[in-house]
DNA sequence: CGCGGGGTTGACTTTTGTCAAGAGTTGTGG
DNA sequence: CCACAACTCTTGACAAAAGTCAACCCCGCG
């Protein structure tokens, strides 16, 4: 399992035999979190960083008024926290959602294999871009949809981001965040997402049950979405989404 | 007024003398952009960095429905597209909203460089990592926070920032934006920009008049803007405010 | 002096939030 | 296997926030 990040890695720039060894011997076995427990908390200096290996992370943040705002997902083979190598505290936590398996590599190791394989720098730098891309079409989703076309949008979003590690078949896929989980990632309140996932199910758009959403209407839920996949650089056709990536060779 | 930027940098990492002068080598002379006029389109495959000399920039998208969510500001002094030299096309779009004026330096130059100096490498990281904590401040403020407190957080985040640079006096600075960019900003529309803004008036807060802001009572704006400083990495005091920046040495 | 962009205001609508009750689900322990 | 508790989801009635449309004002500018 832990070779699906670094094989998720080689999509964003292509390793040596030497660097993917390398990661693989840097890499701890992975530890058990419990859902709602905490990575990364707020505020403390982090000394590892993190890559989900089985489950679901988030970021996050919390404000005086008790309010939370979910910034970012982290589905298996994806790394939580690259950029916290650099930081002496961060402004927010990383958390499981659900019980979740994470591996992590101490800072100063990263940077020195870094400092050694430009090949690696390059994979994680294009990495952090795609997770930038993704946070800004957030803002986009929250400042600019209503919440139908929110909702729709992360859906359609998380089963791209789902099918490129291969946790999705056809339309279908596991998503166990409960709605108040949902209406923190989208700044709704869990009443309103329930109604607007009602109103995607009377479209006859998706169904959602027990956790788990199959895409009815593909092309329904991206108009209603107004998705346009471009941010996610990767194809959004075929059982392999990201062969035809657009970042740079 | 390029060496503004360079100081800038090394608030973020020390540099040496010879990084100082390579990277004013490299910097054009400025270019002007009309307000209004895009300097990265949409979709194109960006070919140098720029940094703000002079205006003011932003990053933007444009929906489908042809609403417009602006993702970030930037202020003189702040390179606005460090990450572009990787991406073979981008997925939103840098404009001027006042008459501005652009520095550039080649992607290919500032890779060279990059790679011969550390120090400018650190340094150009941590601003990234700054930009990218900023842009998860504004997806918690428009998912978060309504109306009232988001124009509130906007307002303070922008006096700090301006302060930083030296674009501040006391609790007053320049804010060019019409309000209907500051709707585009946090996710609201104009008209209630305006009613808000009036609040904001009406209570004491602020005086907003030919685009200029002073800060009447900045612990009230503070506490309705629930504003923690701490996502900017540097203190909200004093006129100095990023002497104790809490980066890692 | 008139034009035009930006700002303000009012009346009204739509979206979203709040509160509360009840139904369904999940997990646990006996 | 059942009973029970704790969550989660759904729904309704109502309230608040934000959007829409339109008129008008203000002010800089040709």
């Amino acid at each position: 399992m832990l070779e699906s990040w670094i094989a998720r890695l080689e999509q964003f720039a292509p390793l040596s035999g030497e660097d993917k060894l390398e990661l693989g011997r840097l890499l701890s076995e992975p530890r058990r979190v419990h859902a709602g427990e905490d990575i990364v908390r707020e505020g403390e200096a982090p000394t590892h960083i993190h890559i989900i290996v089985s489950g679901i992370a988030c970021c996050y943040k919390v404000l005086p008024d008790g309010g939370r705002q979910i910034i970012a997902l982290h589905f298996p083979s994806h790394a939580c926290d690259i950029h916290h190598g650099i930081l002496s505290r961060v402004d927010h936590a990383i958390g499981a959602l659900r019980p979740t398996q994470v591996a992590y590599i101490p800072h100063e190791n990263m940077l020195d294999l870094l400092e050694r394989s430009p090949r690696i720098a390059k994979a994680l730098w294009r990495s952090t871009l795609n997770d930038n891309a993704i946070l800004r079409e957030w803002l986009v989703n929250i400042g600019r949809r209503e919440g139908y076309g929110r909702v729709a949008h992360i859906l359609y979003e998380v089963y791209l981001r789902l099918k490129a590690v291969g946790q999705a078949d056809n339309h279908s896929f596991e998503f166990p965040l409960t709605q108040t989980e949902l209406a923190d990632a989208l700044g709704l309140t869990p009443v309103h997402v329930s109604r607007v996932i009602s109103r995607l199910r009377a479209e006859s758009l998706i169904v959602l049950r027990r956790r788990a959403v199959t895409i009815i209407d593909p092309e329904g839920l991206k108009a209603v979405a107004q998705f346009s996949p471009g941010y996610l650089q990767m194809a959004d056709q075929g059982p392999e989404g990201n062969k035809s990536n657009t970042l740079r060779g």
